[in-house]
DNA sequence: AACCGCAAGAATATATGATATTTTTACTTA
DNA sequence: TAAGTAAAAATATCATATATTCTTGCGGTT
């Protein structure tokens, strides 16, 4: 179907990114570009191309003349990007909501479909996939606001979405049931297109994760 | 009092994106290196770093293997773009003038100060400084949402205040009047604690901004 | 005239090595 | 302990080289 990207640069971006996202590379870490090469077998050149992009999207630190580390955490940093993650995706869901056409409708069915699946597996106790797990959880997000109809925002709330979910993974921590529950809720209302109740779930929703991410970092 | 931040990098990165943003390096040109390295006298590295940062702020475009555009423009984009600024400056004004103390009012009285000044002798006809217009419009915006709280918030707005200037640049045609007695409506309100209010005139500025723009581009 | 494929030329992506600066680190001295 | 500094480490920048990948123009075909 999509043919791989695989030039070097997209590929060390992505799994630089990745290592970020998963805590691989721990908060506050330094990069050093000769250890970098090594790691990810790639040139100085191409690796500071990518730790420049990490920078400006707020993944990577990279103070004038000293290098390149990995962003930091913390509970006021995760609190304003749950914020920020709120106001946006809730913004996008309703004009989604307005917009969505059938086709819309098809994708989020689909994509719960497989959420939930995934969700009732890990419920019993089949903790194989987390990897897997962010993925449907992402897709799903993503369905819900996907016909909200502005590139820029859907590429805003991607940064932010990954963002939130780097915390997540620092704690390792899911809220399985609960979880499950507010996805299932904010599914049907979405269809329903009753858009009051879906935003006042996902914000709901959101701001529960960060209670327990918050809780689980104290 | 500041010192010079005077990296090859940091200065070229500067001058590319402003070259963009005032229309010097126009939309959908494509970017060859050879070319940029002698405008800019930096080497193909510098260069590409720079291009990716500003690829992934949406200042340039960078396909897999075809190298650099600018980013092109267009009425939807526009329109995405201010509508996500009303979003997130309303939303930061809000936090703002909820947390402001008084530093904060005093920052403000004087950003609307210099800002009406420079208003009042655009409107008398010296039309010398463009450039400055651009600095005082931006600093008043953001004295008006700076203690909102969220470097995150913060940082967002910066680019797609970035990004809507861009095309009024592009138009090259000011709603002087008009804009000028908003700007003191919406200064006053904020001052007044009157976060409704401001927030509605707000708003409304950007809202009128959009469609003197989108005529423009007519 | 529109379409196809292909070879030559242009441009990009990536790597390597070199140099000038700046930052850190470690050590010395007051 | 504080301050100062020389040596070591790391960064920023550049020039060059090579392999790939685009782009373009030319014939040949339908």
């Amino acid at each position: 179907m999509d043919k791989r990207i695989s030039t070097v640069g997209s590929s060390t971006y992505q799994r630089i990114k990745r290592d970020i996202l998963f805590g691989e590379l721990e908060p506050g870490a330094k990069l050093k570009l000769e250890g970098l090469k090594t790691r990810y077998e790639a040139s100085l050149s191409t690796l500071r191309e990518t730790l420049n992009r990490l920078a400006s999207e707020g993944f990577v630190d990279a103070p004038e003349q000293r290098g390149f580390f990995v962003k930091p955490v913390s509970r006021d940093d995760l609190t304003e990007i749950a914020e920020l993650r709120i106001l946006l995706e809730c913004h996008a869901l309703e004009l989604s909501i307005r917009n969505g056409d059938t086709e819309w409708e098809g994708n989020l069915v689909s994509a719960h479909h497989k959420l939930h699946r995934m969700e009732q597996r890990l419920l019993d106790g089949d903790l194989s996939g987390k990897e897997d797990w962010k993925r449907y959880d992402w897709e799903f997000h993503l369905a819900m606001i996907e016909a909200c109809n502005s590139e820029n925002l859907l590429s805003l709330h991607s940064t932010l979405y990954d963002k939130y979910l780097r915390y997540q993974m620092l704690v390792l921590t899911f809220r399985g049931e609960e979880a499950a529950v507010e996805h299932k809720q904010m599914f049907e209302a979405a269809l329903d297109r009753d858009t009051e109740k879906a935003k006042s779930l996902l914000e709901q929703h959101i701001r529960n994760g960060l209670t327990h991410t918050l809780e689980a970092m104290a």
